[in-house]
DNA sequence: CGTTCAGTTGACTAAGGTCAATTCCCGTGG
DNA sequence: CCACGGGAATTGACCTTAGTCAACTGAACG
């Protein structure tokens, strides 16, 4: 199920058709770890999905960085707030490892979404999935402690800790390395 | 710019004559202080539009209330995933004052949408606008300071002051009352 | 008036931040 | 094959922010 084309048929129920009308204006993009997809201030014209890899999206505050969110394999990839109003963007996108991704580019996408009807699942799909997991997060950053939201994320993606750094864990999660550090010590020792 | 009748064709870019069509499916609801617009475990059927009047939405969690959102005139409010979903609400949605509401129904929603594509056009501000808004504040709970959040609050919200008790302020701010207290003391002092 | 509820203040506690020192891990070059 | 260098993670000591609980003030309203 982490591939574009299941998504598209099985998820959102396009056609077979559809994914071939699409394939013919993706663009593959090769991230190296570190690799910049798109930088704060810049407008985002895409809509990426991610085949092989991981990214962040991440905010810069007084020269601090915070980790919005982290993109694993199979999941779609988008600075979707200025990819919606075409303004530049408060956020980067960049690659925690070697990274590959089908690019899906702005002007392509609204031909698509004029040649048929059909799209417009695609975009409510989107908007949708993504709305729902910004709530998520919004709820657990007001409700859950630290070590409440380190759980879930574990639960939720269990491979994550082999996959990036705990400094970017830590940062998605809204402290310092050191404190995740301390509370996975204590995990040991109330289990 | 307060009305619905305003905003849809100002803002939506609707025609007069949709909007007529809408009056006929909207029903107006009178809510009195805490009230309850939706409860959790219930499924939102519905968009509101206030016309008159303040709500909040809140999750419950070990006992304790956290306000997720404060919704004043003229802005529309719904537990937008249970309706995307059609699952029971994990939120609630109650009148913090006497509230005058504008209901759209769910099912007459659907005949809207289904009647002209238009409405598509409704749809679409509605998901963007409130994606852009838990965006916003997502940033804000990861890298602002309770007191940098107080203080963005007044700014996008001048009055709120005078619309709401502190005790609904500081659970949106995600602290205590006693903490706001303190921080509006510490305000003063350094300007 | 007295009750009730919102807000403030004080004393203490807990969670997480900061900074610095240390250890672990891993890749690279001698 | 080992030694070393550098980033990642851990640990310790101390600081800051916010939470807790209780007492108190004050205005609102029956």
């Amino acid at each position: 199920m982490n591939n574009f084309r299941d998504i598209l048929i099985d998820k959102i129920g396009l056609q077979e058709e559809h994914y071939l009308n699409l394939s013919k204006v993706l663009k593959k993009v090769y991230l190296k770890k570190k690799d910049f997809l798109l930088k704060a201030g810049n407008i985002c014209s895409f809509i990426g999905f991610i085949q092989e890899g991981v990214l962040r999206s991440y905010v810069q505050k007084d020269g601090d960085e915070f980790n919005i969110d982290i993109y694993l394999q199979g999941s779609f990839v988008s600075s979707y707030t200025s990819f919606l109003t075409q303004m530049p963007s408060k956020g980067n996108l960049q690659a925690l490892a070697d990274t590959t991704i089908y690019i899906i580019p702005y002007k392509d996408y609204s031909e698509l979404l004029k040649s048929t009807g059909d799209w417009y699942l695609f975009g409510k799909y989107l908007a949708d999935t993504l709305f729902i997991k910004k709530c998520q997060r919004e709820t657990s950053l007001l409700t859950d402690s630290a070590t409440e939201r380190y759980r879930l994320l574990l639960k939720t993606y269990p491979q994550i800790e082999q996959l990036v750094t705990q400094y970017h864990i830590a940062s998605y999660l809204g402290i310092k390395p050191e404190s995740l550090s301390r509370i996975k010590s204590l995990t040991y020792i109330n289990e």
